[in-house]
DNA sequence: TAGACTATTTATAATGA
DNA sequence: TTCATTATAAATAGTCT
């Protein structure tokens, strides 16, 4: 983010890695608080370098984040009912291109979904539309099945 | 940080406070997951917003760092992962689920998908919401790139 | 190995649709 | 409300101590 665009991807040499790991761990620590102050939101986060050390940052205290988050996970159960969504030729399409883009671990950071998307006309690209609502609402679903005990009426 | 400098500190207005929690944790997680991949790191970050609601975003998941983290100090240098992608573990998930479910094929109007979607856990939900909204963005872009070179008539 | 520095890139607050 | 856009603040890669 600086001085020169920098791909996301490992960094080969050891004391860069290390380097760049500090100041942006740094970083992150740093967002995670501003988030915390600014939205009041409980924020736990913990990095572990590669070479084994943790790194832990939580406001008010990462144990009493990672306690409600092991709680509130542990509120999905099999109770779950059973919904009912038609999967469409494109919702097949948008498998075939993550299965590409998870195969070929894409060069520059950045998947290959893109190149993939890119080459879609603009009929697929409708097709791919619903697919991705499609997705959307199952992932709702299920989401809100594993946080329903928590009764606050957001938004 | 844009527009204005602002201040760290709670924000009063109730709706622009969701806002900026939305984008903020957007940005927490993506710099999360590029520390992972460029540093080899694991590292997990949970988020519970005012309403109380979780969202959570581990490479390579969640609960594997939060499990390593209980066993504070004991890990070794040699539990790490030594992986290195530049996918994001939400979108291989996405992946391995649409995989499936194109296999099997809609067979009677109920597609693996929501087996699938059930299996999934608390943390692994927001991931895939992040991976389909990214997704989401992709199609969008190209949509309008399409609808751009299609004469003059936008929409 | 650890700080400063700063040229750039990236994130984002405000705005607009 | 939720997008996309844009002007600007903030983060940071490379560099030099």
């Amino acid at each position: 983010m600086a001085r020169r665009s920098v791909e996301i991807k490992k960094i080969q040499d050891r004391s860069k890695r290390q380097v760049t790991f500090t100041k942006r761990r740094q970083g992150l620590f740093k967002k995670a608080g501003q988030l915390h102050s600014m939205c009041d939101a409980d924020v736990a986060v913990i990095a572990f370098s590669l070479a084994g050390n943790a790194y832990a940052f939580g406001d008010p205290s990462v144990s009493s984040i990672l306690d409600r988050y092991r709680q509130a996970g542990a509120a999905s159960p099999e109770d779950i009912y059973p919904v009912a969504v038609n999967l469409t030729a494109a919702e097949k399409k948008v498998g075939e291109i993550l299965e590409k883009a998870a195969e070929t671990k894409g060069a520059g950071g950045r998947s290959v979904w893109d190149k993939e998307v890119e080459k879609l006309g603009f009929g697929e690209i409708e097709e791919m539309e619903n697919a991705v609502e499609e997705m959307k609402k199952l992932i709702g679903l299920q989401k809100r099945r594993i946080l329903s005990n928590e009764s606050n009426c957001g938004e």
